[in-house]
DNA sequence: TGATGCATGTAATCCGTTACATGATTCA
DNA sequence: TGAATCATGTAACGGATTACATGCATCA
């Protein structure tokens, strides 16, 4: 799964433009589980016009610099159909924070507590985008999919840091009352 | 957080050869949260030893080839502490069969059960080489918090996933049934 | 006046994976 | 005899990020 297919799949939902995906990347319904800089949306974007499975239309702005809009061709939702076909890959998971927590014989209470506090912050956001997410956007079952299994994952997560925190909490605050 | 790092980082829990780091980021602790190639940690594991926070020792082997047993330094420990002061980065989650559960509308029912199934069988597996640590390795309160927080997160989608596959298949078989 | 948002794009660079190369031993 | 495990390493290649470049409008 690269950036390219992740734009013609993007596209297969509705009509947008670079700066539009990349938001969406950022804090819109794929932000949870997808990411993609513009270095490489821009040129996927090209690229998949110039082999005809999207098409560009250009809007001029008044006040905002114009935009190009690409629009999925029936070649283009072909050609992704075929890609769905393949078994996903299995997900990726990369956590800065776990390996810190593995490591944590190597730094204070209070920078583990400090990393952990950030971590909670980190999914509380994702959680919150989630739900701005469920009400804006038109509620089908692919998107309620989505985001009830992002949801699901990121409210686990939070519960197993409150419980761990809270515990190490009321040891710090003890051992500062003697 | 490169594999560099990530080598340092692992040397700093127990000494060990590029290959049997790779098998913990395979199937041992690390699995479900860091990954990294031989083409990788083989220079990464060089370099290190070139600036001096590791060692290294060859030992030979009867029936097995020669090894090189790594193990980290006064100054390769330092050099951790420092990196581990820095506020980690947010965890990365990319997951494939998310972007086709999002595109579902493109696919057919039987297409989405068997995507579903086979991410149903990745999660359990991993759950599977959790609970293979736990029984195995020594449960310090480190490996603990980590193996909690895999354990909590995965069988979140596990809980998740079974509930929405068992609605799928209950309305398939009744379609079939009509 | 300086930051932020809208909007597009390229070039340098980095980091890592994949594939290749080697080789002995053990197990089926 | 062929596959799998142990074990190390390099070179080619790819894919994406980062930084850079540009420019107007709005808001504080």
């Amino acid at each position: 799964m690269n950036v390219r297919e992740l734009c013609l799949g993007y596209l297969s939902l509705r009509e947008a433009t670079g700066y539009e995906i990349k938001k969406d990347f950022e804090e819109g319904m794929f932000c949870h589980f997808m990411e993609a800089s513009y270095g490489s949306i821009y040129p996927a974007l090209s690229q998949l016009a110039l082999e005809g499975l999207v098409t560009v239309r250009e809007e001029e702005q008044s006040g905002k610099p114009d935009k190009k809009v690409y629009s999925i061709t029936d070649v283009g939702v072909a050609a992704l159909k075929k890609s769905l076909n393949v078994l996903p890959a299995q997900d990726k998971f990369k956590s800065e924070f776990l390996f810190i927590m593995l490591l944590q014989n190597h730094i204070t209470v209070q920078q583990r507590i400090t990393a952990m506090e950030k971590q909670m912050a980190d999914l509380k956001a994702d959680l919150q985008s989630i739900e701005e997410c469920r009400q804006q956007g038109p509620c089908d079952e692919a998107s309620d999919f989505v985001l009830g299994y992002g949801n699901a994952v990121l409210t686990a997560g939070v519960t197993f840091l409150e419980d761990k925190l809270s515990k190490l909490q009321a040891i710090t605050a003890k051992q500062a009352a003697e």
